[in-house]
Order: C-alpha cells, then structure tokens, then sequence
RNA sequence: GGGGAUAUAGCUCAGAGGGAGAGCGCUCGGUUCGCAUCCGAGAGAGCGGGGGUUCGAAUCCCCCUAUCUCCA
C-alpha cells in the first residue's frame, strides 16, 4: 500500500519541510519547481483582463494566456508557469468557512501544444510529494470517468485504485456555447476521517472537512462546435491551477486557509480593531475572518485601478466592500476600519505585489471615501425602513418580502440588516417573498443578456481563408503595393466586385491602420488596375486580420490582383497630431495630479482626442490651465518622438506606462516624447515624428464620467485652430453687440447682469404698485347684485402674477365678493377669478366661474374655490365677456351646486 | 447589457395639475453671562436639461444628463 515515490527530504532549497514552510516560500518553490521543468515563469496579469469583454476579473490562471490557447497570439514559450492573483465572486456566501475565497493566488503550469497528461500529472505528483512532502497516502483524485488515459496514470504515480474517483462533474468548458473544452482531473487533501461526516460515500466530492481540492488539472483536448459535436485538438493543451492559499494551509497542517501565515498578520489586526481575541466565539471568528478575506480583495481591486461604480467590475468592488462594512457592524467596528485592515493588507503582501506599495495613498483614499458613502447609504435605508415599520405595525407585524426588496433593489439597503432592525421592533420579514422577488429579477436580467451577444462572423470567416497574418506597413509608410488575398462581396467571398457594390478586401500587406488602442481606422483608396475602392474604414477581423471595408467607386476589382494602397494622408496626421498629444496629456496630469492617474480609456479621432483616466474629485480650473501650459510647452519644444520594439519586462522597467496588459505577445512597441523622456508609453498607434508638428494643444472640457473616473477633452492642430477661431468669433460678436472691446466684455456683462437683476426688482415693485392704483381705480365698477358685490373688469397687468396681485387687493376693499380680472397676455385672454371665503360658502365657485369666462374665448380653466384661473384664444371676446359677468353671475353660484354633485 | 430610484433655497427635505414651502444655515434688530438662549424681520429658487399633453406643468408623458441602487 506504501507508495513507491516518498519525499526526499533534501538540504537544497528545492524541497521543503512541512509545517515550517510560509506561504512565500510555497510560491517560490512552485515557479522554481516548473522553471526546472523547462516553463516560462509569467508574472501575475493584472486583475483587470485586457481586450476580453466577455471577463470583467481575472478569475483563473489561464485567463491572461487565453490568445496563446486559442491560437490568436504565439506564446513566447510553449511551457509557461505563473502565480496568478485571482478574483471571483461565484462562491462568496461561503467566504469565511475554511476553504472559500474571493480574492485568491492561483499557482499553474501550462502547456501550450507541448506535452500533455502523461507529464502534467507526473509533475503534479512529483511536487506535491517531493518537493512540499505532502504525505501520499494522504491524497485523492478525481478524474472524468470515459478518461482511461488520467485514470492509469494516476495508477502508474502508484495511487491505489479506491483513492482514484469517477466523477461526471470533472469536465471543464467550453466557457459559453462552443470552444476548447475537455475532462479534468481534481488533486484532493484528505484531513482524516475523523473530520468527515461519516457518511458511507464521503468522498472528494463531499462537501464536509474533511477533503480539501488543492489542484486541478485540465487536459483542453476538444473543440466542441456549436452543434455540441466535439473534435479532438491535433496539439491538446495543459491548464492547471493550484490555489496557493489551500495549499499553504494543508502543508502548514491547518485545516482553514485563514490559519495560514498568509492571513494571521490581517486576521491579527482585524481582532484588534474590534477588541476581541480570534478564537473565542464562532460567530464573531466568521465576520472577522470575513473581513480579512474581504481586504485582500478590495486591496487588489484597488491597486489595479478598479474603483467602485454602480456597475461592471467596479461594482463587484463596491459589493465586497460593503460585506465587509457590514460585517464590521457586526463586530460593533467603529467606521472608518476598512483602511486600518487594508494598511495590514499592503503590509503583508506589499514585498510580493509591489503595486500595492506603490499605489498605497490611492487604495487608502479610495476606501476611505467608499466607507463614508456607505454610511449614507444606511441613514436613506433607514428612513425608509422606518416607514415601513409604521405601516407594517398598523397592518399586522409583518413587512412583505416586496418591500425589503424595493429597498434592497432600489435603495442598496441590506437585506441581513433590514431583518436585524426590523426584529428590533419585534417584526418578521417575509424572506420567501424576497427571494421570489430576487429570482424575477435575475430572470429578467438573463433574458435580457440572450439578445445582448452578436457574433464575430468576419473572424471566422477570414481565419478559416488559411492566409498568411496581414502585414501591417502603416508605421513606416502611408501607401504600398499589395496583392488582394480575399474579396467579400455583401457577406460572400466573390472573384470580382464592380462599382457600387460593398466590399471587404484582405491585402497581404497594408499601410491601413485599423482601430485599435482608442486610435480610429485610417481611411483612403485602394487602386487595382481597372478601378478604385473607396476605403470607408480599416477594422481587425482577428488579432491577425486587416480588412479594409468600402465601396468600389469605379471600374472593377480582381480578387488576386496587385493594387496600391493609400491611406488619407491629412487625416492620418490629424489623428497621429491627436494621438501624440494624448500622451502628452497624460504625461502631464500625472506630473501635475500625481502618479495615481492612470488611463481609463481613449479616443483619438482626427478632430478631437477623449481621455478617461482615474482620479478622485474635480480638477481645479488653474491646474487643468497648468496642464494645458505643459502639454504646450512640451509641443513648442518640438521633442522628438521616437518608437522601438523591446520586451514587455525591459519596456516596463524602464518606465513605460502600460494599460494593464496591453499586449499579450512579447514584443511591445514603445513610444517614447523627448530625451530623456517626458511620456513613455506601451502604444501600438501612429505617431508624429516630433511634437511641434502638433502645432497647439487646447483643453475643450473636464469632467466626471463616474466615481474616482474623469474626463478630458482636447482638440490639437487644425481642430484647435477651427475652435479658436470660432471662440474669438462668438467673443467678436457679443463685444460688437456691447458696442465695447473685447477686453471690456467681461465688466460690461456683469454689470448688465446686475442691471438686469435690479431692473427685474424694479418691474416688480412697480406693477405692485401699479396693481394697488389699479385696484384702487377699479374699485369703482363694483356692482351689488343679489346682495353680492361683484367686480369684473379689464386690467393692464402684464402677467397673471399682477392680476392675482389686483384681486387680493381687491378682495380685501371688498370684504366679500365676486372678482373677475381679465388682460391680453402674450396675445391671448387671460382671466383670474376670485371669490371670499363667506361666498365660497353659499356656493360660489371661483375655478367654474374662470372655466365658464374663459370658455366663453375660446380656451379653458380651473383652479380651487377661492381662486380660479384660465385663458382663451379670441383676444377681441375679452371685453363681450368680462361684461356679460355682471348677468351670468347669479348663475354661478347654482351652476357650482349643480356640478358639485 | 437589463430593471428600480432620486434631481426643488447654501444644506436636509416637504409639495403630486391652478398663488414655490419647512427646518437648519446666512444677514439685520432685540434678548441672554453663556452652552445649538429666546423673539422678530429679511435676503436667498432658471423646481437637473430638452421636447410634448393642457387654457395652464415643479407636478402628467417622452428623450437626455448626473448621482444612487439591484441583477448579469
């Protein structure tokens, strides 16, 4: 029963002894391990995917080299290895028990079209018994059952039979509807039966204690088509993850990965902020241990420039933040602590992912600001959860399961705090009714997504023309001979394509640059022999792909024919004017605002460049004009602007700014602005060949695109120009109209500004008065009729607000009575009606006496009993009408009983 | 990508088709030894932007923007 291959226990540091390796050492022996082993030790993607929309985190190891499995990029070695930071939410209602994490170091080796089974799981085993020593009678493996294959080389390692377990589950992919897919093979941690449960199929796959996954294998042999057909790969893949934080736990003999030394040093200052020793009680080890988990992430997401939104990855941030507020209230954790729990966090890990000590301030503040926001959040909760309670009282001690919701849904208010309140109060929640409104709303989303998806026909279809990658000649020239290898003529590969007709033309080689990095497709012609295509725009149909899509303007294109290809030179340079400038910018906004700007996207187009970028709160009106002084500064000092290829690691240590993993293959481009460099960047885009070129730099507007995000917009060279030209223009005008200069135009604004104010108040003062003379004048067409006084007459009052002014004073003249007002306004009759209280009483009705006068010209109206109001059309009715009150007023006062009822 | 909510005075909000309000803050006058003293007067609002319905829109409908929030 003794297996044949033990653990050589030897004095180089290629194998450890149990229990006193710390997690550092786990990881290093692991790169080592598999370096030896003949792979490429990757450093850690950032947890942001690049140019994967499909991904918000990076939730695996193989994530970043997904181009190398799908064939879309050549890895720079077939046997790579990584520890892999990793973050994923599908199992964070079980964080806090001994095995589950959000945030998480994937530690993998890969084979790309290398070696397959046999050696993944031999060096599987050989590093999990000879170089950490674990125990092998200790350990499990599950395997698909039709893999015979797995399951006799698991048998060669010497595993016994009855430790090897069939499972339908181990069967990884395809991520969506098609794709590389195939069985896997789990490496499972026995802690003994006497952590089971006991029951007679405990297994690997059971959920109890017992059994811990600590490695999976995934042998990528299929490629399962859209039908569901799978076709075995000609060079299958190796794909295998080992969680680094389960690993450590195992080997440092502790049965949760929160007892590991990677977690103690934040589990330790967690307990000191709420007061309390981890270990004392189970509830409140959770919620500690729950926030500890839950600061890695945060700390991470933070560092790699995730800020929390109100969607896509940043509102997984915002999420997980607030879980760990949350459980902070629990331990009656006095807000702010999240700061002090990440500061342990950077501590901790820092000497590892320097990022996150370059990136301290950022994430602190970040956070900071983040637990601030919640707390309001809470307080609106609050509110309306007090509401709730009022009403669910009267009705019967029970609030409804839509009510949390809408609260939950609508206001963020937590569903666990709103039943803790609610208790407070001796009220239950109806948490079925909850979780169907929840269910309703994850069906709606998932319905929605179905239509969302459209496919990327061109890929396919140019990829499967077996042509050699398009080669791009774009940053050296602007036109070149090229030979056409493809010709789709409205969705089909044709051999000719005649004038009018939509094409999509492949070329062998191609100066057109294709929309990339924010950079928009070039324009221009392409020219055969007998006619001319009208390139509308260049577009990447793959990683490797140009196509140039258009009209044929005249004559006739040839598939294979040799044509010349000419990009539209005065676009090309003002967007390469655009592009440079951009670097520019964010060259400056990082020397004026600090090295936490980064870029959060970009648009260069050939009017005007669109920089998004991180940074928290509002650039003030004299930084943003600093930074326009430096971006033109830089452009006067016509610095030259120079491009090289060099590797991603050697372009990064020397400074170049890099979106988070810009390029997958190893050779990087930089762009480099002035020696030594003012901007350095990672750029696959064209540029100007020194910045004076640029000509003037001009800042269009700033603002915020969301939280910790803002915006710049910017226009360079003939833009800026146009632009200028069109301010000085609009300033012209309004200096001709203020008969000033346009030096003057500010004071004389202002001061009109402050005239106009003034004159408004004057007007006001003066129709009041007005309107008291008026009424004063007016007071002498009342008549008493029926023992009523009654008023009805025209007034001069320009607006409603003058005639309501009348009445009032009217009214109190009168006492009590009937007063109709009417006047043309914007050239229409306009009509008030008033009635006192004490006529109101026996029946008079202000709003039907308005309706009925305004009727009368050709309008409508209403109002309340003591005020009515309305208007008509005919303007010349106004004095017919106000007359024939005097006669239709015994009438109101009928009219209004009658049409109460 | 799909739902829901909010936007009214410097701040917190009320108003749900017919005269823009309250509390706090601010200014002034009085009161008090003073702590959020008390009393009185006043200033302060393009009702987020744009369309529409209506005689009439802060209010109803549509679009947009910003912020919040839930689901993916």
């Amino acid at each position: 029963m003794e297996l044949s291959r033990g653990c050589s226990l030897s004095s180089d540091n290629s194998s450890i002894k149990r229990t006193q390796a710390t997690g550092d050492e786990v990881r290093e022996l692991f790169l080592r391990f598999f370096e030896g082993k003949g792979h490429k030790v990757i450093s850690s993607s950032p947890l942001i995917p690049y140019g994967d929309p499909s991904l918000l985190l990076t939730t695996a190891g193989m994530v970043q080299f997904k181009p190398y499995f799908l064939g879309e990029a050549t890895p720079p070695n077939p046997r790579l290895a990584s520890c892999q930071k990793c973050f994923r939410t599908t199992d964070i209602d079980s964080v806090g028990g001994a095995k589950h994490l959000t945030f998480f170091e994937m530690l993998g080796n890969f084979s790309v079209g290398d070696y397959f089974k046999a050696e993944a799981i031999e060096w599987a085993w050989e590093f999990l018994t000879c170089r950490i020593c674990l125990p092998p009678q200790r350990l499990w493996v599950t395997i698909f059952p039709e893999d015979d294959e797995s399951h006799k080389r698991w048998q060669e390692m010497g595993l016994p039979a009855e430790r090897i377990k069939p499972s339908q589950e181990n069967f990884w992919g395809p991520a969506g509807d098609w794709g590389p897919c195939g069985p896997c093979s789990e490496i499972h941690y026995d802690f003994g039966e006497e952590f089971g449960c006991g029951k007679y199929d405990c297994g690997p796959d059971c959920n109890c204690p017992r059994f811990l996954e600590i490695w999976n294998l995934v042998f990528t042999q299929y490629n399962q088509d859209k039908e569901g057909k799978r076709i075995r790969l000609p060079r299958p893949n190796i794909d295998t993850g080992m969680g680094l934080e389960r690993t450590v736990a195992v080997m440092q003999g502790k049965l949760s990965v929160f007892d590991t030394d990677l977690f103690t040093p934040i589990i330790g200052q967690v307990s000191q902020l709420a007061g309390l020793t981890y270990g004392q009680d189970e509830v409140a080890d959770r919620a500690i241990r729950i926030i500890a988990e839950h600061s890695r992430g945060i700390t991470f997401l933070i560092a790699d420039r995730v800020i929390p939104s109100n969607e896509g990855r940043g509102y997984i941030l915002r999420r997980v933040l607030r879980r760990a507020l949350l459980f902070g209230r629990r331990l009656e954790l006095e807000q702010p602590f999240l700061v002090q729990v990440a500061e342990s966090v950077i501590a901790t890990m820092g000497h590892v992912y320097p990022e996150l000590i370059a990136s301290r301030d950022f994430i602190l503040k970040v956070i900071n600001l983040e637990e601030e926001r919640f707390g309001q959040t809470l307080n609106a909760g609050l509110n309306w959860l007090g509401r709730m309670m009022e009403q669910a009282k009267v009705k019967g001690g029970k609030i409804s399961g839509e009510e949390v919701f809408l609260l939950y849904d609508t206001y963020g208010f937590p569903k666990e705090l709103a039943i803790e309140v609610a208790s407070e109060e001796g009220l239950a929640v109806d948490l079925e009714g909850f979780e169907q409104q929840m269910e309703q709303q994850r069906e709606r989303a998932r319905a929605a997504q179905r239509f969302g998806s459209k496919e990327r026909w061109t890929t396919h279809t140019f990829a499967s023309l077996a042509v050699l990658p398009t080669d791009f000649v774009g940053y050296e020239q602007t036109s070149c001979q090229g030979k056409i290898v493809a010709l789709v003529v409205e969705g089909y590969l044709q051999e000719e394509a005649l004038a009018g007709q939509q094409v999509e033309v492949l070329l062998d080689r191609t100066p057109f640059y294709a929309e990339k990095g924010g950079q928009v497709a070039d324009r221009g012609k392409i020219r055969g022999k007998h006619g001319v295509i009208v390139v509308a725009e260049a577009v990447w149909a793959s990683p490797s792909f140009i196509v140039h899509q258009g009209e044929v303007s005249e004559g006739k294109i040839h598939f294979g024919e040799e044509v010349t290809a000419q990009v539209d030179n005065e676009q090309r340079l003002d967007i390469a004017r655009n592009h440079t400038a951009t670097h520019l910018l964010q060259a400056a906004l990082r020397k004026v605002l600090g090295e936490h700007v980064y870029q959060a996207g970009s648009l260069v187009t050939p009017e005007r460049l669109r920089f998004d970028f991180t940074h928290l709160g509002p650039i003030p009106k004299s930084q943003l004009i600093h930074i326009q002084h430096l971006v033109n500064e830089k452009v006067r000092q016509n610095l030259a602007v120079t491009t090289t290829t060099t590797t991603y690691t050697e372009a990064v240590a020397k400074g170049a700014l890099a979106i988070f993993g810009e390029k997958y293959g190893e050779v990087v481009r930089v762009v480099e602005i002035g020696d030594p460099p003012f901007s350095i960047e990672l750029c696959g885009g064209t540029h100007l060949s020194s910045t004076g070129e640029i000509g003037l730099f001009h800042i269009i507007s700033e603002g915020s695109i969301g939280a910790g995000e803002r915006r710049i917009e910017a226009t360079t060279g003939r833009g800026a120009e146009a632009l200028l030209e069109q301010h000085l223009a609009v300033l012209d005008r309004v200096a001709q109209k203020l008969e000033a200069s346009p030096q003057e135009v500010p004071g004389r604004v202002e001061a009109l500004v402050v005239e106009l104010d003034k004159e408004h108040k004057q007007v006001l003062v003066l129709e009041r008065k007005l309107a008291s003379k008026e009424a004063e004048s007016l007071l002498s067409e009342a008549r008493v009729i029926d023992g009523v006084n009654i008023l009805s007459a025209r007034t001069l009052a320009t607006s409603v607000e003058t005639m309501r002014e009348i009445g009032d004073q009217l009214k109190e003249r009168l006492g009590s009575g009937v007063i109709v007002l009417g006047s043309i306004l914007s050239d229409k009759p306009h009509f008030v009606a008033m009635v006192t209280p004490d006529l109101v009483a026996r029946g008079f009705h202000a709003a039907e006496i308005a309706r009925q006068v305004a009727k009368a010209t050709g309008g409508g109206g209403g109002g309340r009993p003591e005020l009515g109001q309305g208007s008509g059309r005919d303007k010349a009715k106004l004095d017919e009408v106000l007359a024939q009150v005097y006669h239709l007023c015994p009438t109101f006062s009928r009219n209004a009983k009658s049409t109460k009822s």
